[in-house]
DNA sequence: CCGCCCCTATAACCTGCGTTATCTCTTGTT
DNA sequence: AACAAGAGATAACGCAGGTTATAGGGGCGG
């Protein structure tokens, strides 16, 4: 292994949720690859491909999404540098999304069979790693909530938003955290609208000053104003550090029924 | 405690996911509380709450839902015997959704604390937990999915053969898999449409011989025929039984970029 | 047993968004 | 340089599903 500390990308993501200590990061290290480079457009993986590594972002972006079988597809996530790419797909044999890099990428693998190192040998670890699943899963419940009950301008105001506030969680400079990668047909297929309707909406962004839109790109140039449209709350980003310490809190059983 | 194996169901639910030796269940007995009954339109938690057990549904239906700023309601997911409930806000000192009961119900507290005494303590059971966090992913990934880019029709049988399909790996009466104890409102909220569509499709359904309706229950007449409407496809139910075996698969580490 | 509330059905009307169709402008390829 | 392929803008048209209103039925608390 030639990763250090620094620039591991896992280390940095696992810290982002409580300490950990020297043996813990030595494990992460020694059962990481190094990062590996992938063009726009490269798949990552397919649906129904074997399903035997997950991979932190080091760079870039990437996308999950399910084709169907009618010809559309629905766009199933983002990630954004610092997430962790496929977990999920720790409890199954097969692939059940595939991932296509979005802007030019560096991602490390991280092979599936090394989990089971880790929870047999850090509680932390363990408690973490079962963390991140919970925390995506706080995000795909927002994200039904903006398919199933909100209208077009407030989906697309929402969903910039949450990922305004992702970036905000890396520390990438604040010029990249205005401009995404983000064609208007991805954006159509990760909520649920047509790509032309998110053409119209984005006209009216762009007339209230809130983006302005350049080669499947968005910039976000009023993300308070993008909030209001979308009666964003952040509160299921919420940051989790702390939750951890004080090793067993008092445990409150709750006998009664 | 006053638990043994043979009533507890979150052992019943663990072991559905793979082996676990005398430890394993003696730890999840000694930690979890007994049943309690809870009835109809309780309110087992509300969003906002302080966050700090998780159950397990022995028995009867509840079901997670997010109420909006403008008075509706996004259903988030129903839950059905054996399932676990609220395991995702593990990672959140408060609750993000609320959950309400649907029909009588029985359910068995498990203070969150003791998770960490779990991944301290076992392998086994650290890895089932993150394996169940996992699944109930790829199920909010296929809802996703459907409020995205399914009609009216496909997401209201697409909706009942999954929780069929559910149901299904209980050991309940197969007439219990037949009554689903769902009104036409919250199947609505479910799907991102309106009460009065869901009875407008519901009328088709009942003149193709579908389900039948009665007293805010659905009754599933041709399971088959539902799947067919809904281009419904259970990959992503698909058993997981076994993946645990075999301590240590090789490896395979892709070293290759 | 009454009254209220929830659930459902159905009709009439309306609109947000999908669909299709051009046209233009990039960008990447040979 | 020529070309194909992808991305976007905009207009015209249509429909799936929302909204509102009305009315009937069953369950339940008092």
């Amino acid at each position: 292994m030639t990763n250090n500390s620094d620039e591991s990308c896992i280390v940095r993501h696992i810290k982002s949720y409580g300490e950990i200590d020297q043996k813990d990061e030595g494990l992460l290290l020694s059962l990481e690859d190094g990062p590996c480079e992938w063009s726009k457009n490269a798949i990552l993986w397919n649906q129904g491909e074997e399903s035997d590594c997950f991979y932190t972002l080091k760079k870039g972006w990437v996308c999950a999404f399910r084709d169907l079988e009618d010809g559309s597809r629905q766009v199933l996530d983002i990630y954004v540098p610092g997430d962790i790419v496929g977990l999920r797909e720790f409890a199954f044999q097969k692939r059940i999304t595939s991932v296509v890099v979005l802007r030019e990428a560096e991602l490390c693998a991280f092979p599936k069979s090394h989990l089971a190192e880790i929870f047999s040998r850090s509680r932390t670890l363990s408690s973490i790693f079962f963390m991140i699943t919970a925390r995506d899963q706080a995000v795909l419940l927002e994200r039904l909530v903006n398919l199933g009950r909100r209208s077009a301008r407030e989906k697309l105001a929402h969903f910039l938003a949450e990922i305004s506030h992702r970036l905000q969680r890396t520390n990438a400079q604040v010029e990249s955290h205005l401009s995404l990668p983000l064609s208007q047909g991805v954006l159509a297929d990760a909520l649920g609208l047509s790509a032309v309707h998110v053409s119209r909406t984005f006209r009216e962004f762009r007339l209230e000053g809130l983006v302005s839109t350049d080669n499947a790109h968005v910039k976000l140039l009023d993300i308070k104003g993008l909030e209001a449209v979308a009666g964003f709350d952040d509160f299921y980003l919420e940051s989790t550090a702390g939750l951890l310490t004080g090793p067993d809190r008092q445990t409150d059983r709750q006998t009664a029924c």
